[in-house]
DNA sequence: CGGCTTGTTGATAGTGATCAAATTCGGTGG
DNA sequence: CCACCGAATTTGATCACTATCAACAAGCCG
């Protein structure tokens, strides 16, 4: 049995999933705790990245999986063109690199938005380890089933809401997993910068700018420089049309 | 071990994963034939669906997955305005429902594009099924990474292409999956109306027509109705912007 | 053959992109 | 602590792509 002889949250300590606050809701997720201790034997704890650092790239061989401790990531593929689309935001707790799962190389990058640490769990033992726990495999498949959902409900936005419609679908988005993990739901601060906002909603940069003032005039937002508040989360809901990450809009509609 | 002793494919045949000319294309993939006879053994065949049919409805209890054997499928979701967005369209061998994995309801619907066959897997069956063949497993997991990889790309081609890019992705995609099948890449049917594609793609129905027109009238492809032939391969390639879906991208760029 | 759905073509308009410029923010060094 | 520089953000003016509206043609099926 391991023991945390070093209490003390020192850059070095080597913290594991037994005694990590995001352990409800990252992969360990329903795990006992000897196979939580498994899998938390093939985890590595690497140094922070850096705003702007590489977790890894598209083309790259594919040979983790990440899960985010603290800070915060992009990922983001690359058209032959070389323009870019940002797929999604990573905040702490959130599983990164398994849309590459049977692929050789990663088909997207990882880039940190500030001072990242995560974990990383070597792919070949994973997927061992997914053949002796089933928990752990559907762990496993139900976060790819979440991300497939999320991916659908993004080509949603994309294809059907105007620009204040997914500005407010992404507010929403942001507060929701903001809440999950103990945070307020109407206070935050944007990890990412409003290109990097703009280019994940399919819009131009002023857009994104010119809907946050016009939240603002309406009293939906607060907004000063990254930091925001939600002021009328009921007008926001409305307006994104959002249907929450996991109800997926069953209802007695019809 | 099983004898097909109805060779003729009369109604009322139940065919079998061993002696299905998809079996290399569809979940059995990989697996060994002790492993495949077990994977049949689950499988459900019933009768054909008729063209606009539904095989599941988004809300629904989530109780099966689903593999084309003959015909074509659309899925969709629907936004809380009522309108619906096509997440794909789901041509034989291809898997569908996998989407909802660790949902307790359907996240979005599916429809017969045409007289369609499936074979429904039951998903409790399904689960127990994968903790035990761990050659199903992966296959479960590679083809989720795949339905993520498609509709990331969705996404880029949905935020950053044009109507001519758009449309001639879609041909391409839709050529590759043929081609993977042993039909022609150049000369095939769409299973999908017009309006099916423009709702896909994210446009109008008017702007599909259009490009189409121009597509002929460049000598890029020739349509009738729902049969197109692709004339000019390289320049719809070029112009899709395409990246085939399964390399990735994995190239010398940079 | 007639009614209805699906697809095509034309004219116009609107949403958001693009171009341009001003302003604020963030960090750095004096 | 403040001045300064580059980057990020905001604001304004114009343009373009595609949606929308309208009408027509062509399949499809009873």
């Amino acid at each position: 049995m391991k023991s945390s002889t070093a209490p003390s949250p020192l850059r070095g300590t080597q913290p594991h999933c037994q005694t990590c606050s995001l352990n409800a809701l990252c992969l360990p997720l329903s795990l006992n705790d000897n196979d939580m201790e498994r899998l938390d034997d093939i985890i590595r704890r690497g140094r922070p990245i850096q705003k702007g650092q590489l977790l890894f790239q598209q083309g790259e061989p594919f040979q983790s999986v990440f899960a985010v401790r603290t800070g915060a990531l992009k990922t983001y593929t690359l058209a032959s063109n070389g323009e870019e689309q940002i797929t999604g935001f990573h905040l702490a707790s959130e599983l990164v690199g398994l849309a590459g799962y049977n692929n050789d190389f990663y088909p997207l990058s990882a880039k940190a938005l500030e001072t990242t640490t995560v974990c990383e769990i070597p792919l070949t033992q994973l997927d061992e380890l997914a053949d002796e726990l089933p928990d752990l495999r559907k762990q496993l498949m139900r976060t790819m089933g979440t991300e497939i959902r999320h991916d659908q409900n993004m080509m949603l936005l994309l294809s059907k809401k105007n620009a204040e419609e997914r500005v407010a679908s992404f507010l929403m988005d942001i507060s929701t997993r903001y809440a999950r993990r103990g945070f307020s739901a109407t206070h935050f601060r944007l990890p990412m910068s409003r290109v990097d906002i703009s280019n994940h909603l399919g819009l131009a940069v002023e857009t994104i700018s010119r809907v946050f003032t016009r939240f603002q005039k309406n009293g939906l937002i607060e907004t000063q420089g990254k930091e925001i508040i939600l002021q009328d989360i009921d007008t926001l809901n409305q307006l994104a049309g959002l249907v929450s990450d996991d109800d997926c809009g069953h209802s007695d509609s019809k």
